[in-house]
DNA sequence: TTCAGATGAGACATTTTTGTTTCATATGAA
DNA sequence: TTCATATGAAACAAAAATGTCTCATCTGAA
C-alpha cells in the first residue's frame, strides 16, 4: 500500500520532501497530494496506521499471560515488523501534538508500563527502575535495534534477542 | 556560547527554521546567518562541536582503566551533559553524510565498542551479544534518557543509573 | 467496445524559507 | 571621545517546497 511504502521511506529520510517521497514511493505527487492533502495530513495518516499496527501488536502479544517475561519476550517479537514505525515516529514526535493521537500513544504506553509493573509486582523485575523508564527504554531499544540493522550494524534474524536479552538480562555475565 | 543554545534548540525543534533558531537563541536571523552561513553550515557546527566534548567525555572516563564495567559507569556518568546533543544528531544522522564528519563519529563508535569488547574478553559481559550492537544501545539508551527526562517522565538525578542499571544488570531480579 | 475513475506529467501561483544587502545603532577598546 | 566592530531591523531577491489545476493517458468494469 502507498502510506506504507511512504512510512518506510520517511523512516530513512525524515525530512524527505513530497517530491522525494513521491518519487520513492513510485507515484506522481499530484497522486499523493490527492490521498493525503500534505505533509501534516501524511504524516497523521502514518501516525495513525503506526497506532493500528501497534494495537495489534499488543492484541498479538498476550501482554497478561503467563510471566512478564514471557509477556515481554512475545512483544519484542511482535514488534519487529513494526520497528521501522517506531523509529520514524520517535524521531518526529516533537513536531506534532495532536491531542487525540497523543491519547492513542498514552493508551499504547500504558500498556507497556503495565507489563513491567506487573513484572515487579510478580517478583521477576527489580523495583530499582521505574516502568515509565523501562517503557522508554523498550521503546527506544526497538528503534535502536531496527537502526543499527538498517545500517548493517545488526543481522535482522537477531532482532529479537538483541532486544530480549539486553532489556531483561543486561550485558553482565550471568 | 551561540552554537551551543542553537544546538539545545535543535535538540527539541530539529526541523526548525532558521527564524526560529535565531529567535530561540536570542539574535537576530542576520546574526545567526553570519557566523553560520546556512542550515548545513550550522548542523555541521554542531557535529563538531558534538565530537569535540563526545571526545573530551570519553577521555574524561578513561575507559581503559580499571574493570570495564567501571568503564561503562564512568562512561554513563560522564555522557549526561551531552546527552541532548546525541539525541539530536541521533535523529538528524539520515540527513548528513560528510566523510570527515563520519570518520570522527567512527574513531568515537570504536571506544565505545572496545569497552564492550574489553569487557567479554575479561569475563566481565556476556558475549552473545556483539559489542557493535552494545555500542548502538548504549547510544539510544542515552537520547532514549535524555527524552525521557525532557518530557517529564524520568527524573534528572536518575540519568546515571538508569542507563547504566539497566545495560549492566537488565530488568530482571538479581 | 465504452466509459468512469484514477493516474502521470506538466504548468502555474502561492507560500515558506533562505540568502543577501543596507543602514542605523549599540558596544567596547584605544 | 573616537573609532572599529558587531548587531538588529528591515527590505529585497532567490530558491525551495507546496497547493492547485488541466489534460492526455491508462485501466478495469460494465
Amino acid at each position: 500500500m502507498l502510506l506504507r511504502a511512504a512510512a518506510e521511506f520517511l523512516g530513512r529520510r525524515p525530512n524527505a520532501t513530497q517530491d522525494e517521497i513521491a518519487e520513492a514511493v513510485g507515484v506522481s505527487r499530484a497522486t499523493l497530494h490527492r490521498q493525503f492533502a500534505g505533509r501534516r495530513a501524511l504524516m497523521e495518516a502514518v501516525d495513525a496506521l503506526a497506532v493500528r499496527e501497534m494495537r495489534s501488536v499488543l492484541a498479538g502479544a498476550r501482554l497478561d499471560e503467563g510471566t512478564a517475561t514471557e509477556a515481554l519476550r512475545r512483544l519484542v517479537v511482535a514488534t519487529q515488523p513494526v520497528s521501522p514505525f517506531l523509529a520514524l515516529l520517535y524521531s518526529q514526535s516533537q513536531e506534532f501534538d495532536t491531542d487525540e493521537i497523543d491519547g492513542d500513544w498514552a493508551e499504547i504506553d500504558e500498556a507497556l508500563v503495565a507489563v513491567f509493573r506487573r513484572g515487579q509486582a510478580a517478583g521477576e523485575f527489580r523495583s530499582d527502575l521505574s516502568p515509565a523508564w523501562l517503557s522508554d527504554a523498550l521503546y527506544c531499544l526497538v528503534a535502536g535495534a531496527a537502526w543499527s540493522i538498517k545500517v548493517g550494524r545488526s543481522a535482522v534474524r537477531d532482532y529479537p534477542d538483541m532486544i530480549f536479552s539486553l532489556i531483561v538480562g543486561g550485558v553482565r555475565r550471568p
